[in-house]
DNA sequence: AATGAATGAGGGTTCATTCAT
DNA sequence: AATGAATGAACCCTCATTCAT
């Protein structure tokens, strides 16, 4: 029933692989990212490499479909069913979701895409399918929901749904470009590129604005239109 | 006073270097785009390139200073001694500073930065010190303004800013990646990537929903929050 | 006595190598052939052909040197005590012993060798004493033996020679190159390389042909010069 | 008129890259012999190769290219009006063109199809368009013409064109591999390959051989077959 | 003995940069 | 100033060979 250590190694290589390449394409962009690099980051020789992946190109096809059918369009449908308002129902499902994934690797999938999209097109369908579409059905829904209740005014489903969600894709952005140049501190060579804004402060502000913007009943001012959102378990440290 | 074509034409060269370069770079990347690609589209030969340029990474450099020092944080300034209500003011910003950069080949010096940030660390510093800090300082003294005036409600002034401006730049990068692989039209190959939002049309429902989550007096459902926003010049052809 | 079938399988390891190292070394060539696909062609993993040749060099060393020890030099001497004319004795020689060569795998050989001397002079010395000087002794005596009895011509040995055995050669070659890229029939997309002629009948035309040359008594017209060579056992079909 | 020496070299790059190709090719195969080293044959470095061919697969084609159309069929057509005999007609045709052929370049390229067809099978098509079909033909005609006018023996006409010619193809293939290998000299490391056979002598020998075993009417023992060719132009040295 | 995962030197090809014209 | 031929370092990928299992 145990395998041999190489057999563990070798199941083992390439999600190592993937994992390396995530963080180096990202980090480097695609072209800018040798293959070498890939191996050695994941700790084997540029020959290893092409055992599990047959090119540079099909490893980031590999890096970005991994990341896209499970850990962003994940956790999603599960919330569909949920009972409440529809603030909170909205609050589930931007709040919590987002916070999963500024935090996890699949964050730089975002800066990925945005970057090779136009090198490599046949990701893009592949990304308006698996993310792009269902993630503005399933939030339109709920703001339709909304509407429909009288709980929400009765704004532009879909350019709301923009007003939502655009700054938490372009947080995933700024995390793996500018605030990653910026070496914190009080002698830093780099002026900090932003405040430190806690990604999960600005993320409850933020929905707490737009919410409030989206209501039907103004609340009182003192009032947290997110309040209803359980203290979630924050952000787990990254690997 | 009259100058040669021929003098014309060499006079226009570093700037058709850097429009050429700007294109390219944000299309295909810095690191895949070829030194030979963008003197080629400029219309001279590759050796005319370095006779402007020292190498590709100044010519990256240059492109990045040129669009950051000009045209992005134009237009700011000279808002700033704008009379009449912060929410005026903040459109005026928000608003029309935008249409101006979205349409402009500037847009894509977002992408740009997003992208080579990490590895010409340099350009974060210049970026911090050009856009985003007086951007945020700009905007930050408008919002402080209005709410000291009681206009505003009390918010945490960095997170709101984040909330007006990152959709924006986010259409900006989305303009140059996904949009930029979609063959729209009914019987399009690649499925439209997003709906055709118009960039106006998003801009002006974002304002009115966030400044309405901003503003201390809610107002009637039927007012439109940006009504004061004149009609703008609308988007000047892209070059 | 019996063997396991395990062990059977192991002794004939070598041979089914060497067997697909011919095939593949004859077919590709020596540099275009991979150590992998000849493993592959004999059943085995890449690390069994290790066991057996400590390299694909001497691997190709093996293969020649097995064909040239056995079977090419093959069938020569054993007729060298014939009797009868050296008209009869000459056709044995060159019509029986090429039928058996050109039908045999080691036909290939003659093309591995022109290939591969240059690159590995060694194979220049085992082949000129294993096979061009002894072929050359054998031919040559029997030439001399009918210009001495007044059967033949005084022509030049050497030089008749060749012109007997170089077109066999050729055609072995051919048969490994030019004929084995051209697939017959009506449809065919390349068209035949060559007039499909048999073997057998060019080589016993071919003998006719020289031996009327050389003959001192020319013969009458309707007689075939070779007609004293016995039907001999048709080409084997090639493995 | 004069052009600059930049020019004249870039003139001539394309040649001398086909000259290093071929001897290299020839010499070493194609997958042995590095593109490195082809380029430093013909003096310049290896992305210079580049420059003029794409790949090294397309040098090998234009190697083969330039030599099929030109050296080897050419000459062959304007023998074809030729008045006298047909063992004259014959022996111009085999002795000269082959002559021509031996002694340049063009030799090695025999051995570079049958070294390389079965890995590129468009060559196939080329070269029996162009050289095979052509060259059976013509001197197919020449032996049918024999034939008719009773000079010939009514032979199979196929066989007797392999006849005379496999044995010259057979030359040239050994001239570019033992031939080559052998260091002649009293204290050669490798043996003679072959007695050193003068081409010229040779083909001359073997054309009357077979002339000889063709013609209809026996000539005398005495006569050369072939003392109707006239002492041709001997070997103009190679390159 | 047999396997096949792993290695890393090697070779094809690209491309930033130089420089003679 | 402008060109584009030439260079060679660098990068992707292959494959002969090794060795732990």
């Amino acid at each position: 029933m145990l395998q041999s250590p190489r057999q563990r190694r070798k199941d083992a290589r390439p999600q190592e692989l993937l994992d390396a390449a995530l963080d180096l394409f990202v980090e480097k962009g695609f072209a800018a990212t040798r293959a070498e690099e890939v191996a050695a980051r994941a700790g084997v020789s540029k020959g290893t490499l092409y055992l599990y992946y047959p090119s540079k190109e099909e490893l980031l096809k590999a890096v970005i479909r991994q990341h896209l059918g499970s850990e962003i369009a994940a956790g999603a449908e599960d919330v569909a069913r949920h009972e409440g308002s529809a603030a909170q129902l909205l609050s589930e499902l931007i709040v919590q979701w987002w916070l999963a994934v500024v935090e996890s690797p699949a964050s730089g999938v975002f800066k990925l895409i945005i970057t090779e999209v136009r090198n490599f097109p046949e990701i893009a369908e592949f990304y308006v399918r698996e993310v792009v579409e269902p993630g503005q059905r399933l939030i339109g829904q709920v703001l339709r929901r909304g509407i429909a209740h009288g709980e929400f005014r009765e704004v532009d489903v879909d350019a709301t749904v923009f007003s939502l969600v655009l700054p938490m894709i372009m947080l995933c952005l700024h995390k793996h470009s500018l605030a990653a140049c910026t070496i914190t501190g009080p002698d830093a060579p780099c002026p900090p590129a932003a405040p430190p804004l806690e990604p999960e402060n600005f993320i409850r502000h933020h929905f707490d604005l737009v919410l409030r913007g989206l209501l039907a009943q103004p609340r009182a001012d003192h009032a947290d239109a997110a309040s209803a959102v359980p203290a979630t378990r924050t952000s787990r440290a990254q690997s």
